[in-house]
DNA sequence: CCTACCGATCGGTAGG
DNA sequence: CCTACCGATCGGTAGG
């Protein structure tokens, strides 16, 4: 058996994700990368060309799983509330099951340069833009301060839910939109 | 003139959550810092011993800013809505009057080591405990939850909030508690 | 994917 | 607070 640990160019995205959303992007070294990955630093260079670039590559898969899932949601029919529940749904399940992508695309973005960064900004302000398209529709007082708030919600799941504890999977999307709806409720 | 830049210790501190803010922790370097102040990186050391020990207390002015607004806010007379009302004001001006720190405390904690880590944890947890408590005594179904949310909305301000912007200081206290309250109303 | 490197930068110290 | 350093580590390359 070969003591060779062939890795292709997704375990390395995947992997570096896993440490930047860990560590922060500052602080992974490629060494890091490679130690988890078996193999010496040197050799992350034959599958990518930067370090910056595997930034680039692992925000942007975050992007695009929030976006996916805000069209989809949109797509939903009936009354806007139907689709403002699909939205929350929809971005709970992407923080839970690509959790180092989407802490990575909220958190590490700042390293990223400029040009990057300000595309990231874009997208992030074009999901948003599906936030508010559907509270508008649901004729909400401040739309744009809701659809910041509602956010605020769901981005912050990433930073508290445990799987393990108290609330299933499947409430904690009930309770986001349920807060949101109406608040604390005494 | 000497062209000496004499430095006080809290010009360093302060300086340094300011970095620690704008770039984190691993991605600011002692030389980064010094050149802020007018130094080189060797005259650091002083005013402090080390990297680490910076970021400590950094941390712990912004863990210490929060506990002080929310035993302040405990000691509100009348119905404990006026006390949930003096805690999101409160938290409201730690954030803005002290960015820097707050920052640092919310986003770097990360990068302490294990006992300064948990020290902090606990230190949020006895933060979050103050709001669960006025929670609970105005009969919230679920006060746990509720705090969560209700700490992500406020600890969000920090990565959204410009004081140019079209909202005024006063009523973004103001529209965090409503929202808190009574949800995103139609 | 490894061996063998490269120049640059890192946090930090000794001594004045 | 500066000069003059230190060993360690950084991202990355050449060549096989």
């Amino acid at each position: 058996m070969s003591t060779r640990a062939a890795r292709s160019r997704d375990d390395v995205v995947r992997t570096a994700g896993r440490l930047f959303a860990e560590r922060g992007y500052h602080g992974t070294s490629m060494r890091d990368l490679a130690a988890e990955l078996g193999l010496l630093g040197s050799s992350l260079y034959s599958h990518i060309s930067s370090k910056e670039d595997l930034l680039v590559e692992v925000v942007e898969r975050g992007a695009d799983l929030f976006q996916s899932s805000a069209d989809s949601a949109l797509a939903t029919s009936g009354p806007p509330v139907n689709r403002l529940k699909a939205l929350v749904g929809g971005h709970v399940g992407v923080v839970l099951d690509h959790l180092d992508e989407v802490r990575t695309f909220l958190n590490e973005a700042g390293a990223l340069d400029e040009v990057h960064r300000k595309r990231v900004l874009a997208a992030r302000d074009r999901y948003e833009a599906s936030f508010r398209a559907v509270l508008s529709e649901m004729n909400v007082e401040n739309p744009k301060l809701a659809a910041i708030f509602l956010l605020s919600v769901l981005n912050a799941v990433e930073r508290w839910y445990r799987p393990s504890g108290p609330l299933k999977r499947e409430q904690l999307a009930d309770e986001v939109f349920r807060f949101a709806m109406t608040g604390i409720k005494p």
